[in-house]
RNA sequence: GGCCCCAUCGUCUAGAGGUCUAGGACGCCACCCUCUCAAGGUGGUAACACGGGUUCGAAUCCCGUUGGGGCUGCCA
């Protein structure tokens, strides 16, 4: 491993959604690309909207998809990997590791407290809305006087800490959007340290991510218009700025950013629902980048090797599950049976189609037939029911558009007499010894395929839409297969 | 409102001045295959937001307009 490090800093106050697992996925690809090191810090300042559950499940999260830190929280413990431990912003807090930086701002002149109220802030907001100026901190309390502080701390009024912002103009060349400047003297004095005496996110994200040696800042371009500050962070405290590159955010179909619903698209519910995290981490990968090339199908493993931030769009992208869907089914179909049937088997244990003593070499069977007509794999319970029990017969589905009833009973009829003079130890036949037998039927009556084929299928499914007959045939056990057509048989009559 | 980012089919995108009567993929439609569905195959639908420049030549460069998004918190 090189000294180039990159972080995902997720704050535990919401599930995993897609669009902080793009974001993660591009840090982890661009840290596997080159060989650096990935790692997850917790940005739980917020005390208030922190909690073990999200913690869990961003983790989870990303254990599933595969985004392996290399340094950060070891799940199910307090413990942690990595040099630069802990990773939970409040431990760092608790540790005392921020309160040094503060004081060298301080002692530097700039940090200085803040006693003005939220109502003495609300009021100079209204005023400078009135003027039609921008709303920012005025400064009032930039040169306080000392009596004016010993006032304030008599009447016990709490403070805040706040930097002291040069009016300059802060630029940086970004590695996705390019160069992006900032003229500070739109900006406030922002607060760095709460009243509570927690420090806040623009302030412990810069210590963190400077004493982490983290050297590539890759986050969503929401933070684009924190970075200035941050940038004035860094500087005041002497150190150098790591690179950063703002990714388009994923909206969500009604084009608004994506963590503000998150609820619609966390990654737990995706997973429950059926989709595989190939598809997932194609999917996003595809969202915001691209190889140049007309490949569309990227396994997690060949993305390691061929990502690029240069290959990454300036504009956002929108959330298509539709493209998302179409991407499980590819995968559904690529990945092997084994596999496949090893993700379905909960949904079928679920629906109570099969139970714990299941037998594997069926339910594979099973599996095989409807694989490819796939996309989510919930939809294996309504697609393999019949497999496993009886469903309802409706004769009128019975008869195909072209035939007739009494064309029909013939070829069930016909069918059965086939099926019961092969004996069991022939039985199942393959597939095409399956259809030949069923040829054979059509032609004792000349009939035609609409005659025998679809009724059987039907007979044997319950459904107008599924696998061949002889595929049916060559997984139903024989003696079902014959008792759903002569009860199909029955109910023509 | 202010600041910032962005702008190619409905969606994801290719395109880094001439190879663009703009390519691929999803979706949708049609056809083929076919007892059905799916898969697969073939074809089709559909875009350079607008206006000025620069240039022999612009989807590509510049400016403006419009549109979209983000930020504007003692959230991250």
């Amino acid at each position: 491993m090189n000294n180039i490090r990159l972080r995902f800093p997720p704050s535990p106050t919401g599930k995993f959604h897609i669009g902080s697992a793009r974001t993660a996925l591009f840090s982890y690809l661009y840290a596997r690309k080159m060989g650096g090191t990935f790692v997850l810090r917790l940005e739980d300042t917020d005390q208030s909207r922190s909690t073990k559950e999200f913690e869990e499940n961003i983790m989870e999260g990303m254990e599933w998809l595969g985004l392996n830190w290399d340094e950060g929280p070891i799940p199910g413990t307090n413990k942690y990997k990595g040099d630069f431990a802990p990773y939970r912003q409040i431990e760092r807090f608790r540790e005392g590791l921020y309160q040094p930086y503060i004081d060298k701002l301080f002692k530097e002149d700039r940090a200085y407290y803040c006693y003005c109220t939220p109502e003495e802030l609300e009021e100079e907001k209204k005023a400078q809305a009135e003027k039609k100026e921008a709303p920012k901190y005025t400064g009032k309390c930039r040169e306080c006087s000392k009596e004016k502080i010993e006032q304030y701390e008599k009447e016990g009024r709490s403070k805040v800490v706040r930097l002291r912002l040069n009016p300059e103009i802060i630029k940086y060349k970004d590695i996705i959007k390019g160069d992006i400047e900032f003229d500070m003297a739109l900006y406030g004095d922002p607060v760095i340290v709460r009243s509570d005496g927690m420090p806040l996110y623009n302030f412990v994200v810069v210590v963190d991510d400077l004493t982490m040696k983290i050297t590539h800042v890759i986050r969503g371009e929401d933070h684009i218009s924190n970075t200035p500050i941050q940038i004035a962070i860094y500087k005041a405290l002497g150190a150098g700025v790591p690179e950063f590159g703002h990714l388009p955010l994923t909206l969500t179909p009604d084009k608004k950013k994506m963590s503000k619903r998150f609820g619609d698209i966390s990654i737990d519910k995706y997973k429950k629902e059926g989709y595989l995290k190939e598809a997932l981490i194609n999917f996003a990968a595809l969202l915001g980048w691209s190889s140049g090339t007309e490949q569309e199908i990227y396994s997690k493993e060949e993305l390691e090797k061929v990502f690029s931030l240069a290959r990454v769009q300036k504009s956002n992208a929108i959330f298509d599950v539709e493209r998302l869907n179409w991407l499980n089914g590819v995968w559904i179909r690529k990945l092997s049976l084994d596999r496949i049937t090893a993700e379905c088997i909960p949904y079928l244990k679920e629906a109570k189609l099969i139970n714990d003593d299941f037998d594997r070499i069926y339910v594979e069977k099973v599996i095989s037939l409807v694989k490819e007509r796939l996309k989510i794999l919930s939809e294996v319970i309504d697609l393999t029911a019949y497999f496993f029990k009886d469903l309802v017969l409706n004769p009128e589905k019975l008869v195909f558009r072209k035939s007739t009833i009494e064309t029909t009973k013939q070829g069930l009829e016909d069918v059965i007499i086939l099926f019961e003079d092969t004996p069991m130890s022939k039985w199942p036949l393959n597939v095409d010894e399956m259809n030949n037998l069923m040829n054979e039927a059509k032609n004792m009556h000349n009939l035609s395929n609409g005659d025998v084929f679809w009724p059987v299928r039907y007979a044997l499914s319950f459904s107008e839409a599924s696998p061949s007959p002889a595929e049916l045939l060559t997984v139903l056990p024989k003696e079902v297969s014959l008792k759903r057509l002569k009860a199909a048989l029955k109910s023509l009559s």
